[in-house]
DNA sequence: CGCCTTAATGCAACTATTCGCAATAGCGAG
DNA sequence: CTCGCTATTGCGAATAGTTGCATTAAGGCG
């Protein structure tokens, strides 16, 4: 059984209806190499079916996102970007000066929730995170 | 002198012009308790100049941002929100289920910006995290 | 005080995303 | 296999925010 497979069961279980646009709509995720626009997904699934709406695709992609098996982040440009989650949670670095994204592991942002349980009783539920900044590069840059 | 005539000096200082515009948009984003949205920014300064422009708030708001003199957040609604920087600078936690807000110490991101540093050498500037999750109360209720 | 440079404004068009609604189509029950 | 309930779709209109451009006006200079 593939991994489309079990997905499409996650579904079922949920109780949400198996659609052929859903069905192209993830399939366009799982195939981006990590991050998709709404836009990309949209383009690439109109490949096979031009009536998709944009609609459909932010719908979609909300009910993927409530389900944790895709993530948004909004990495400062006009658009979102979603992922597929998948085993290994991480999050970004985004450099302000030269863009280039470096990921970073989630330990970090885990030991954060745990902190922040501690302090405030409130359960982080920090999916994934963008976090901007100067990377070592340009801080060495401008001396 | 007045916190006013502080914020109008660097503001010039920085090469920007004093606009009567401008000069209405800081006051109503100074006289907000906590945060304010561009709408209700624009509302506000349209009381006593109706000709103002969304795009002289929006402007206006990105010159400040980059100024550091406001901060801008994502909170989960359809828009963002801005906030006067003050001394303290302080994140937000949302609840998921029942939406309400409640602030964060800076010390815990502070700590996560070090930390990134020695493990990336990238300099994080997070100005205003908005961390969702669940909040005790909600927690609770669900058993 | 008046001139000049150029930053800032207002406008209109445009992009990304959301929402209401009538029509459609999954899928469980019979 | 068919029926019916209702989740989901596509559409069109609405909202938040951005952008290009011609016009205006801040503020330094003489």
């Amino acid at each position: 059984m593939s991994c489309q497979t079990h997905t499409v069961q996650t579904l079922k279980d949920a109780g949400h209806r198996l659609t052929p646009q859903r069905l192209l709509i993830l399939s366009a995720v799982r195939h981006s190499e990590g991050h998709i626009t709404a836009g990309e997904i949209l383009d690439a699934v109109k490949e096979s079916y031009p009536y998709i709406d944009t609609s459909t695709v932010y719908r979609t992609l909300d009910m993927l996102k409530q389900m944790r098996l895709v993530s948004e982040t909004h990495m400062g440009g006009d658009q979102h970007h979603y992922e597929w989650v998948d085993a290994e949670r991480h999050h970004h670095m985004i450099c302000h000066d030269c863009d280039r994204v470096a990921s970073m592991d989630d330990s970090f942002i885990e030991a954060l929730g745990k902190q922040i349980m501690n302090a405030y009783d409130f359960e982080a539920d920090i999916e994934h995170l963008a976090v901007f900044g100067i990377c070592g590069d340009c801080r060495n840059e401008r001396g």
